[in-house]
DNA sequence: TTGAAAGCGATACCAT
DNA sequence: ATGGTATCGCTTTCAA
């Protein structure tokens, strides 16, 4: 057990003489390569578990040119969004899929425009990380530009704003939108009014779009002034709906959870009740969702998931090239609790 | 501009064969050592401007054995943590330092035992990260005993639970839950609960320790009836709530705001309303407790601040050395909202 | 101030 | 199956 106290700076090299091999056999050993005989193989084995011998990253990634390490981006746009939950829980996702496949897990957040001039140029170029986890939004396209004229693979966390051929992982944000609108209109709702996300991000646009798909379905006609784009934050979902109330709806679609809690505080502030005078149908399913009051239906979504499926598209594009791109859609989910009026 | 396209797999030989110097020449400019003469830096300079040359990482950590890596480290009892805003917010304050110091961030959540056995051998050797910043637990401890026998140079956010010579950054939890029950005291409570935050950690201690310390100064009487331990989330808040109003507090004390939030769906589910028949403090001023019903009065905690000088702290321990133990401890700051009862 | 050369600690190809 | 060796791209003495 002592003996590894100047563990520190054992090299493969003194592995090998204390088991008395060669450093290649020792690197086939740690790499689990075939052609090893039994023998060799415990006795090395035996060697690296007494002494406590860990290869150096940096001299393995200098070899191999492979770091075994993935980034996750941030781009500016979204700083705020790392406070919401929604992003937490995506990085959980994403972080315990890279401790299961033994890749380290780097965050790279923008916050000014500097950060990301300063960052791009090493994170663009291979070495440092293996591949890229991006967060999509509008600004985020021009990166994604300058990426693909690079070495580095990426996968994208949300479509892509502009079609373009790279892989991403997504929910079905239309269909969710679809799905909440549609159960507010069964619910006979008629006036059912958006706070929308914001519409330069392919979710405010996709939930927006599932919006008008179910009120077209519905043959409700639809209503500019009962559209309202939130900045996904709570304030914002409050203003959202102190504007929208004065149209009188008597639904609202809220297209974030964090923005439907403060649309309902401004309902609450406007002495009306929910879900007697105004239905609320939110999207995301974080776990405060449950705990609103009244606790709020909502579109569920498997954010975790959607980490880990990111983490999976992305060794599989490192490992196998991203030819053709790699697109995976997750379903949504309606969970019903008592802020759409169904009488459940 | 196209010239960057096989910028990939420029090396420093390259850049010095362009530039006309050697190696050593390019080496020094990159690591802006005195030792050049203007003209030749200006020369190498411009070499790499034109090719958009950066070294490699691995190359580079390899040779100097220092890797301008940095990892947080969240042990196993924290994971839910993850999902609380205020980690989030450690984060962003961690990764803004980092940009700033050109560090990159990396990201380890112990999810389960297995995590734990099998990250901690690479953590805690020299090559992977120049040092951690790791979340204070309980369960930490035999986690810093272990590292605190390696080579990596660690600091701890929140004081240790057992004493002893770690270097920490920390906010003043004692001092501000003394305030948090004093100003409540000061409004005329007389009965004044506390949802503790876990026991097992100075969190929970420090905060109880500031809440007991009011009450003695004020006369009143220590209760156990009125403590409650609850586990951070929004549910233990409201749990923990439910079994204290039956004690007939005329206040409550909640060591964190997102158990607050519980408390207050606790006490307006019991008929009871905040502040008039319970007044309530809560601890962190997360952005969520202003938009409470009704907004929190809560102690405010400089969490991103804690961030930067967590990472701070650590460089300069990298640099110089922990000796003697680098301690810093923010105050806190009683922000005044609704659910107090102050007259303002 | 500058350059030559010896590592840093692994991988991987090539013989054997 | 095993070992020798060139190589990865940089930092860092050491001489000049």
């Amino acid at each position: 057990m002592d003996n590894q106290v100047d563990t520190a700076k054992l090299t493969l090299e003194d592995v090998a003489q204390l088991a008395g091999v060669s450093r290649s056999t020792v690197s086939r050993v740690i790499n689990r390569r075939a052609n090893v005989s039994e023998e060799a193989r415990q006795r090395v084995l035996a060697v690296i578990e007494e002494t406590g011998y860990r290869p150096h990253p940096a001299a393995r990634s200098l070899a191999s040119q492979r770091s075994s390490n993935i980034g996750l981006v941030i781009p500016r746009r979204f700083h705020t969004f790392f406070s919401d939950p929604y992003f937490a829980r995506l990085a959980e996702g994403i972080a315990s899929a890279c401790n299961q496949h033994s890749y380290i897990l780097s965050l790279f957040l923008f916050y000014s425009e500097e950060d990301e001039h300063k960052l791009l140029p090493h994170i663009s170029r291979p070495g440092l990380v293996d591949g890229l986890i991006i967060q999509s939004t509008y600004a985020a396209d021009a990166l994604f530009k300058k990426l693909s004229h690079s070495q580095v693979p990426f996968i994208v966390a949300g479509r892509p704003v502009q079609v373009s051929n790279f892989s991403y992982v997504d929910v079905d944000n239309s269909a969710g939108a679809f799905t909440a609108v549609q159960h507010l209109v069964q619910l006979g709702r008629q006036r059912i009014a958006i706070i929308a996300a914001p519409q330069d991000t392919t979710v405010g646009l996709d939930r927006f779009a599932g919006y008008q798909r179910a009120l077209e379905e519905s043959r409700l006609p639809f209503d500019q002034s009962l559209f309202a784009e939130g900045d996904l934050s709570e304030d914002g979902g409050y203003c959202c709906a102190l504007q929208l109330l004065r149209q009188k709806p008597d639904a609202l679609f809220v297209a974030s959870d964090i923005m439907a809690l403060g649309a309902l505080r401004a309902i609450r502030e406007t002495g009306l009740s929910v879900p007697e005078d105004i239905g609320v149908v939110a999207f995301d399913d974080l776990p405060l969702a449950a705990h609103a009051t009244p606790p709020l239906t909502t579109i569920r979504q498997p954010i975790r998931r959607l980490g880990i499926e990111l983490v999976n598209g992305l060794l599989d594009i490192i490992n196998n090239g991203s030819q053709p791109p790699r697109r995976v859609i997750f379903g949504t989910e309606l969970v019903i609790r008592g802020s759409c009026g169904a009488r459940s």
